[in-house]
DNA sequence: ATAGCTCTTGAATGATCATTCAAATAAGGC
DNA sequence: GCCTTATTTGAATGATCATTCAAGAGCTAT
């Protein structure tokens, strides 16, 4: 036996980055060797081939994100502030210009969901459980008694994460900060009414 | 002189049809020879190269989704009816899991405007052009007396682009029809308000 | 009809791509 | 401390990529 030399969260992040900088189809293993530090021959051992990199990358990337939103809603007092201050975030990454701020779940949807039977798989259930989480800020929110009208928790969760995909791609052919900002405030209206 | 023996704009919409099953980067120069019917030579020879024929089919490809638009909103009675016709065009889209129904500027939106500026700029261009259009909508619903706030036509155009970019990302990973409706109707709902 | 130009053809080019492999290296089980 | 097994290394592989080019073909103007 022996046990793998490289840190795996640290080369799935930094496979994560080359992702979103260039994509899945024009990251090529040679980007992807001087951004993780690895040999060719070490990825194909750990990941078996370029998506299966990308996959454990999106896997890690959903982890990672997941408790990124964790602690965003810790910090506020309630459910609505928690959700103000995720978009605020969100909107921050959009108008940042960072590649590496983007969505690599998005990207993935949009690059190799609609050609990959696997890709479209693993997305399609990381998306539904982001739906579950956001559902249950929603369910507590109108306990707090934040929400005036009738909708379901789970259809604002659905509405709140189709503008945020929206906010994403918009960001990038319109980048003035106070239209995304003013945007995404309605959003939050919106989705909270 | 001569004249070329191709026919420009159906050699863009097949060019179009084969970048929106396959991204930009997986299409091939083999793949468009193909789609299009023109030998390699000729396409260099009328688009100078790859990104080229990317281009001129987005310009294509605009101007068919523009005369489409004028044709919906045409066929009913008033902006309101116009946008909820337009958004079931939409929703069918979506729902019918065929690549070629997707929308180009969207799929080159995410995949190449981020890292070569001359699509950038056309994206950018194309997007605030069918704002405009979506305002004089606005504009419009706002005089026949279908919208009951007070926010501007603008931003009402800018909220439904966002929704139509986020639904169709959206829809990529949650392929049911009825969740997909249901997101459009609150949407329509949302920016009439 | 012919000259002159442009488009078409499709093979050739060189670069780059994802992937493989055999040798070298190192860790754990005994 | 050796033996087994796994990882690392990095050059090699063959495929495929976007692009070029020289030769052939056809239109137009004269």
């Amino acid at each position: 036996m022996r046990s793998a030399e490289f840190n795996r969260e640290a080369v799935l992040r930094a496979a994560m980055n080359a992702f979103m900088e260039k994509g899945f189809n024009k990251t090529s293993m040679q980007d992807l060797k001087q951004a993780t530090g690895l040999h060719p021959g070490s990825i194909y051992c750990a990941f078996e081939n370029k998506k299966g990199l990308l996959l454990a990358a999106l896997e890690q990337y959903n982890l990672d994100r997941n408790t990124e939103l964790q602690a965003i809603f810790s910090n506020e007092k309630d459910a609505k502030s928690g959700l103000s201050a995720y978009l605020g975030n969100i909107v921050a990454e959009c108008v940042s210009g960072d590649p590496t701020q983007s969505c690599l779940s998005q990207k993935a949807i949009n690059e190799i969901a609609q050609t990959d039977e696997q890709a479209q798989a693993v997305l399609s259930q990381q998306c539904v459980m982001w739906q579950s989480v956001m559902r249950e800020v929603f369910v507590q929110a109108g306990e707090e008694g934040d929400l005036s009208g009738a909708r379901l928790p789970e259809q604002r969760a659905q509405s709140l994460i189709v503008g945020i995909y929206g906010l994403r791609t918009f960001s990038q052919a319109q980048k003035d900060p106070d239209v995304i900002s003013a945007i995404a405030e309605q959003l939050l209206i919106d989705v909270c009414r």
